[in-house]
DNA sequence: ACACGACCTTCCGC
DNA sequence: AGCGGAAGGTCGT
């Protein structure tokens, strides 16, 4: 039934099922084991990955142009779309996964410098770091702040389906696209995100919407591309809702800046862990603490730091640590003849369930909610 | 510069 | 049963 076309890649070079939900996009959906959907530059994409690494995928697009889709914003495209290269579904899917830098060689390059990394990385490869729509990425991440990802995950996806343009409905779902700033701004926004559980994150979003308007929209999010890594992280400082963490990860998933390096309470931990014990002492996380953690793995992986720290990040979380040991520690299988399973695999499996109970339930209430 | 506390909401553990 | 603490921070003092 479906229509697979084939992009030629390898496991070293992408992970589908770690890259596509390790926290970087809020949006790829497992319709079925290992396979995934999204919404990306206007069509529904639906991968999923062969046993030798080959990217297999098939592109959705809805009949109507965009501007008659939506009734509920306008926005009059720019001329840029009409440009006389266009752009190949493949030129499309190797733009997202930056799959014109080798990262098997970044690896060979990190392992290298630091032992740590190569004994994480000889099980953990493919964790590769995206080039998500800036905009997206910098609504979606104002969401982020002292929230957890299932939460994270259902305002991301509220925010679609109540500003975003329905595309298509397939098997029974419907995809929306993630809604353009211009449709964020106006004075009934923070209410209506509040309505639908932001919090005071609806103020942030609403603001930073307008100043961006302000400020020449998207185009202008997207041409901090074409800027220093300085220069864009203090350009999106200046709006509410954007500290440092969030700038690095816009800097890091969007705008090229492969050396930002996002630091929140799980990145504080693996480096007081791991790189750098002083930390452990240290009460809060502050502006020159913050500092110090990227420095210390620019100064380790170099211009690349912040894809070696995606590696690292991915690594830590709870849901990927199965996939590590069913695959390459061999103590699991020595501590199941002993009988039971150990307290701590008990739990994270638990925790695992758990994982995808809540993000379930959470997606399935706030439909019924715009319903 | 740095340390606090507040902040929306949800979920988990005791 | 109900309350405290944490969750991929940021803002204001």
């Amino acid at each position: 039934m479906t229509n697979w076309k084939k992009l030629t890649c390898t496991l070293q070079e992408l992970r589908l099922d770690v890259a596509l939900v390790c926290g970087q996009s809020f949006r790829w959906k497992e319709i079925k084991p290992g396979v995934f959907r999204s919404v990306l530059a206007g069509g529904v994409w639906t991968l999923t990955q062969t046993n030798e690494g080959d990217v297999l995928y098939e592109v959705n697009r809805p009949e109507t142009p965009k501007h008659k889709l939506s009734n509920k914003c306008r926005v009059t495209t720019h001329a840029t779309t009409k440009t006389k290269f266009q752009l190949t579904d493949e030129d499309i899917l190797k733009d997202y996964f930056q799959l014109n830098t080798s990262l098997k060689d970044l690896y060979d390059q990190w392992s290298k410098a630091d032992s740590n990394f190569s004994k994480i990385a000889s099980k953990f490869v493919g964790v590769r770091t995206l080039r998500i729509d800036p905009t997206e990425n910098l609504i979606s991440f104002i969401c982020s702040s002292n929230n957890n990802i299932s939460r994270i995950t259902g305002m991301v996806e509220a925010m679609c389906t109540n500003y975003g343009d329905m595309l298509m409905e397939m098997d029974g779902e419907k995809w929306y696209s993630f809604p353009d700033a211009a449709c964020l701004t106006g004075p009934d926004v923070e209410t209506k995100l509040r309505k639908l559980g932001f919090g005071y994150r609806a103020g942030y979003i609403s603001s930073s919407a307008d100043f961006i308007m302000q400020n020449g929209g998207t185009e202008w999010v997207k041409s901090l591309r074409n800027v220093t890594y300085a220069e864009a992280k203090e350009s999106l400082l200046k709006l509410k809702g954007v500290g440092p963490k969030v700038a690095d990860c816009v800097c890091l998933f969007s705008l090229d800046k492969t050396e930002a390096i996002p630091v929140d309470t799980h990145v504080w931990q693996i480096t007081a862990r791991d790189y750098m014990p002083k930390l452990t002492k240290t009460k809060s996380l502050t502006a020159k603490v913050y500092q110090e953690i990227g420095n210390c793995y620019r100064q380790l992986f170099g211009q690349y730091a912040g894809w070696a720290h995606s590696v690292l990040f991915s690594a830590d979380l709870r849901k990927f640590k199965e996939l590590q040991e069913k695959q390459h520690e061999p103590g699991l299988e020595i501590k199941r003849e002993h009988g039971s399973t150990t307290e701590k695999q008990k739990n994270r499996k638990r925790q695992a369930r758990k994982l995808v109970k809540t993000e379930k339930e959470v997606a399935k209430r706030i439909k019924t909610e715009i319903e």
